[in-house]
DNA sequence: GATCACTTGCAAAGCATTTGCAACTGGACG
DNA sequence: CGTCCAGTTGCAAATGCTTTGCAAGTGATC
């Protein structure tokens, strides 16, 4: 097993504590409830991109409501504790940010088996300036994702 | 106005035949129907990428229902003749193609106002590969789109 | 320990999209 | 041209993800 610090799908080596996520939401002002810790908790052990679903299911069933869990993706969502991808198949994806991670990043899905994995390039900054100027559009971001066959599904 | 060929948010300059269009379909054993026409026809003369429920409602309220675009959309993209992309705002969208291009490019999209310029770039093939070689993918493609302000809504 | 704004559960509602089914219709064939 | 049938359509109901209204519950503060 790999002991980089990120790790793919799904299994973080060394995940933020439990209590300094509480602290973010307690100095935004926000509980520290017991469906919102139990959804960090999932969160923090995971660094893929997750489902609700998958964490409704991941919580013992009669932990909290499905609602709750989107209220606290969508609370994390904008208190930029989690970053919301989109792989297209119709089911939000989210992953935990780090303090001040503004968590830009994409992903390699396999067509397949659903495996994801982190990618670090990104589309080239020159590019994309070039784009935005072209075209006179002021704060130019971009959502990219990769779809292909891994390995073990060839 | 412009003269080019590929038409910036909705306007043609030479839309393909209808009959051309109605040929397509009917040499892969498919019926020229009522519906099929209409939707073709908006969708020939209208580059940009279209919603079905616009598509739905630029057909007059009488000639046809909505499950049946939904099911012609279907038909036309599996026949490659038309090209579904995502915005991430839960409706898809439809671009006709042309016979023979498989549609790959991408969009700059608005946040404010939702008008869309199509974009010439692409993600640069040496990196995607690069990315395939490393993850061990095969048949690796990307889904791509810009988000910014247009000059409009500055 | 009382208080109150913030949270939750539950059920119903919203959207985009899909599907079952019976009625209908292109277009191939005679 | 009329028949015929697989392919199409309209209608209504169902699906899947997500949101919301409302009354009951509960952290955090004093």
């Amino acid at each position: 097993m790999k002991t980089k610090a990120h790790a793919h799908s799904g299994c973080a080596s060394n995940p933020t504590p439990l209590p300094e996520l509480a602290a973010r939401l307690r100095r935004q002002s926000h509980k520290v409830t017991g469906p919102r810790q139990a959804i960090l908790d999932i969160l923090r052990r995971r660094h893929g991109p997750v489902t609700i679903r998958e964490i409704f299911e991941e919580l013992g069933n009669g932990d909290c409501d499905l609602a709750t869990v989107y209220r606290s993706m969508h609370l994390l969502e904008t208190m930029r504790m989690v970053k919301r991808f989109d792989f297209g198949d119709g089911a939000a994806r989210f992953e935990l940010l780090a303090e001040g991670d503004d968590g830009h990043h994409h992903h390699l899905v396999c067509t397949r088996c659903t495996n994801v994995v982190e990618i670090e390039d990104c589309f080239p900054e020159e590019l994309q300036a070039g784009i935005a100027r072209r075209n006179g559009f002021k704060s130019v971001t971009h959502r990219l994702e990769f779809f292909g066959v891994c390995p073990g599904c060839q």
